[in-house]
Order: C-alpha cells, then sequence, then structure tokens
DNA sequence: GTGAATTTGAGAAAAGTTCACATAGTCAAT
DNA sequence: ATTGACTATGTGAACTTTTCTCAAATTCAC
C-alpha cells in the first residue's frame, strides 16, 4: 500500500521547502523511483507541492514565503524584524489576550508563534489566516474597512469592535518614532485605532526596528513614555533612550 | 537590454499560470533559449515564479488557487463551483453593496469578480484579502472569532458588527438544502449569522452546487422560500423546483 | 478463487537543464 | 577613440531528469 508512504513524504513536505527525489528514492529503498515520482504527482494533483526538477517543492512553505514577498517593495530589514518577532514572542504568556498589530513584522510574529493557549486579536486579515495554523489559540478578527496598503483593517467599526475586548499585552508597530512626536502612522483612521489599543491594553509592546526610528509621519498616537517596552535592533538614537529610561520603559534588543 | 523582455514575462506571469519556455523562445526569436531560462531563474529569485520542468509556473496563480486548496479534503466539484460564481457575477450591479458568504465558492467567485465599483462586505478574511486585487471595490470585513473549518468569522461580535450594514445583494453558500429544513448550516453560530444576512439584505442568492442537495445539517437559517434567487449546476430535486416555482424564487442554471 | 482495478517496475527514448567558456554590447573614465 | 570593467547573451556538449509504455504484481470485491 503507499499510504504509509505517502503519509510520510506529506509530512516531509509539511517539514521543509523541498524534498528530493533522490532522498525519497533512498529514504524507500523498496519501491521504485516511478514509484516516488507518482507519489509527487499525487501531491501536486492535491496542491500541497509543486513538482520541479529534483523533487518536489512543499507548496506550505511556498505560500507562507510568499507572504513576505508580495509587498514587494517594503521587504527590507526581514532579518531584523524576525529577531524582533522572536523576542515579542518571549513576553507572551499563556492564557492571556494578545493584540497583535498588522504588518510585515507581525506577520512574522504570527509564524513564529508556538503553539500554546492564547487569545489573539488582530487587525490584519492575513495575520488571521497565518493564525490558523496554530489549534491552539482562539483568534479574533477586527473588523472594519480593509486597507489596502497594509493589508489592515479600521475605521470607526473596527473602533466600535475593540470596545468590548479585553487586552492584557498589545504589541504594535508604528510607522515612525521619535522622541519629539512620539510613535507615528501615516494614515488617520489607522492612528485612530492605535490610539484605542494603547488606552485598552495592560501593557505595549513595541516593536522597532531601525528603519523606523527618527521618523515622524503626521499622525501620533502615543507618546513614548506611555508603552511597557521597546524591543528594538541595533541602538536607539540618545534623546529616545533617556526618555524611556526616564519613563521606566523597559528596553530589549533583539 | 533585459528589461522590455522582462516586462513582457512578468505580465504573462500575471496573466497566467504558467509560462512555457518554447512560448516565450518562439515570442522572443532575437534571444536564445538560454536567456529565456536565465530570465525564468531571475524570476524565480524575485519570488514571482517557480522554474518547473518546461517553464516557470507564476506564483500569483500558485497563490490564489491555494486558497481553496488547502482544506483539501472538500476541494470537490472546483469547475461547477467556477461555473456557479461566474452566474452569480452576472448578477452584480455597480455601485451596489453587496455581501459575499465565506468559502470556496465564493473564493472562486471573489477571483473571477471584474474591476468595478463596488462595496464588499465578506466573513471570510481570505477572500477580504483576494479582494485587495481588485482596485476598485471597498472590501468591508466582518469582525469577530474566526473558525478554523471554514475560514470564516461568526460570533456575536460579528452579529454587532452587522447591524449597522446595508446589503442590496447577499451571496450565500449553504452547507445544505432540502425542501423541508430549507438551507441549512452545520454550525450554531454561522447559522445565526446568516439568519442576520438574510434578514437585512434586500436580495438573497444562493449558490448550490449539487453536492449540497437534499442535505440537511443541523442548523436551519432559512426557508427556501424567503430567497430570491438560486444559481445551480445539474438539476435540482423535483420538490426543491416546485417549491420555488411557487414562491417566485428564480432558478438560474450554471 | 476469479476478474477487475489499482499499484508498481524497468529501461530506453525523449526532453529539458546545466555548465563553462566565448562573444558581444554598454558605460564611463581616460 | 580607447580601454577596461561589467553585464547580457550565445553555443553546444555533457548530463540529469522525466516521460512513456507495457507487463507484472498486488489488492479488492464478490
Amino acid at each position: 500500500m503507499h499510504s504509509e508512504r505517502r503519509k510520510i513524504i506529506k509530512d516531509m513536505l509539511h517539514s521543509k521547502p523541498f524534498v528530493s527525489l533522490n532522498e525519497l528514492v533512498e529514504l524507500f529503498p523498496d519501491v521504485s523511483s516511478m514509484t516516488i515520482r507518482r507519489d509527487i504527482d499525487y501531491f501536486e494533483q492535491q496542491g500541497e507541492a509543486i513538482k520541479v526538477r529534483g523533487g518536489a517543492r512543499s507548496m506550505k512553505f511556498i505560500t507562507t514565503s510568499m507572504e513576505e514577498e508580495f509587498p514587494s517593495r517594503m521587504q527590507k530589514n526581514i532579518p531584523a524584524k524576525e529577531a524582533l518577532a522572536k523576542k515579542a514572542i518571549e513576553l507572551l504568556e499563556t492564557g492571556r489576550s494578545i493584540f497583535l498589530d498588522s504588518g510585515t513584522t507581525m506577520m512574522k510574529m504570527a509564524s513564529l508563534l508556538p503553539e500554546d493557549r492564547l487569545t489573539i486579536t488582530t487587525t490584519g486579515p492575513n495575520i488571521a489566516i497565518e493564525l490558523l495554523n496554530k489549534k491552539q489559540t482562539l483568534v479574533n478578527l477586527v473588523g472594519g474597512m480593509l486597507n489596502r496598503d497594509n493589508i489592515s483593517v479600521s475605521g470607526t467599526q473596527a473602533l466600535r469592535f475593540l470596545e468590548d475586548i479585553n487586552i492584557d499585552i498589545a504589541f504594535i508597530v508604528p510607522s515612525g518614532a521619535d522622541a519629539q512626536t512620539g510613535l507615528t502612522c501615516g494614515n488617520y483612521s489607522e492612528c485612530e485605532l492605535k490610539k484605542m489599543i494603547v488606552e485598552k491594553a495592560r501593557k505595549i509592546i513595541v516593536l522597532l526596528d531601525t528603519s523606523k526610528l527618527d521618523k515622524s509621519l503626521p499622525y501620533t498616537f502615543c507618546a513614548l513614555e506611555n508603552i511597557s517596552a521597546i524591543i528594538t535592533n541595533g541602538t536607539l538614537p540618545r534623546d529616545i533612550e533617556e526618555l524611556a529610561v526616564k519613563h521606566d520603559v523597559q528596553i530589549i534588543r533583539a
């Protein structure tokens, strides 16, 4: 029967982005390469893989790596974002109610999230979908008008939606951070929404990759002194650092 | 220079799921196949394509077709669903407020939607994301608890969200349809949500592929007589058909 | 058991891919 | 105009993978 062999191949396809034909032939010495080929054909049919020269690429990895690459102009700093995301994950506690902002950094965080009992509220539909993989988390998607640029909902409906939700820890990614203007973003309704989150959450964790530093955009949603912690790669500008120390804002280096 | 050639190839990759090497070689008679290969390599680097035997598969299509295929057990009847979706699209009118249910049929419909000025409200985050490609449509995503099985939001928050929204035409896909029990689905909160949609929408269009016929699931959200039209492939069972005729429910064959 | 259907194997032919090196064109500075 | 660095492209042989077809083996239902 092929069922066991295919199950193993399927697991491999779920665990790595590429499975080579040779590797499979060695792994299953008692069937011919032709059979393995047919298995690969089968998985291609199933939409689990794509046949490429020398083996198969796992659909799972194709799609999740895509999520990063489509907004292709702005995919700078991916390793940095990943580092921030990892640090952020360390701050999670089982059973808590978490808010995840939208954006690529949060997308990364969502994909790296361990299986854990969490309630996660997010404004990013792509993030919500990513979170469906984590079987133990409860996913709460904020409703509202969807913004093309940042794949994020906002607007009055979104605000009303958030009114009834309690948040223990909110992870927020501003578009700019500056000692004078505080945390800023470029869009009015997004700003209102973030303001509300800041108000409601017990702890605010801000993820700041260096590209955001000393930038200031039209709308301020929060002063630096009101947050609980900053996660950053690189070093913060002197003035931000001083402000943080003065107001007991924890600084975490990724 | 290669820039023009690559631009053309890129457009092709955006317009169809597979571009063959031969096709490209014919299209560009003044460069060698090796050059085309290198172009393909380039697009693979860029994450726009995946090199496969004989050409390249377009990343765009891989990812959007994935959305259908992941709930892989239930991907039956895809051509049928596509036919239904096309018929449904014919019923749209510019400027209207539309509701799209979640599910694979609706996903298909979303991807086939023409560029048009519409306001679309949906319970499917994947559908909302797909709709981001249609630059002219306003996308409204219903918030709420996200259900893993059908990638759909529901729950009390979702109901409240829908309270303030006006809908001209709602496209709904039940899990079962039967003359006695009406339109049914398998999940309580999903049922409540669909009930609300049925109440609020001026016109209800139900998409019924044959796999749903004469099936009845635990929760009824609507009687057959309350809908405006049924789009179906194949033929409806006698009793459903009679009921439809009696209550002026239009029957559209895809 | 028997027959039908499915799964598998083997090997050669066909097709596609890679590689290394040669050639040609581009651009900027001299 | 010349040079040199650089990129883009072409060539053809060596190589690898894939496909194909048909026969053998296995499984399944009755």
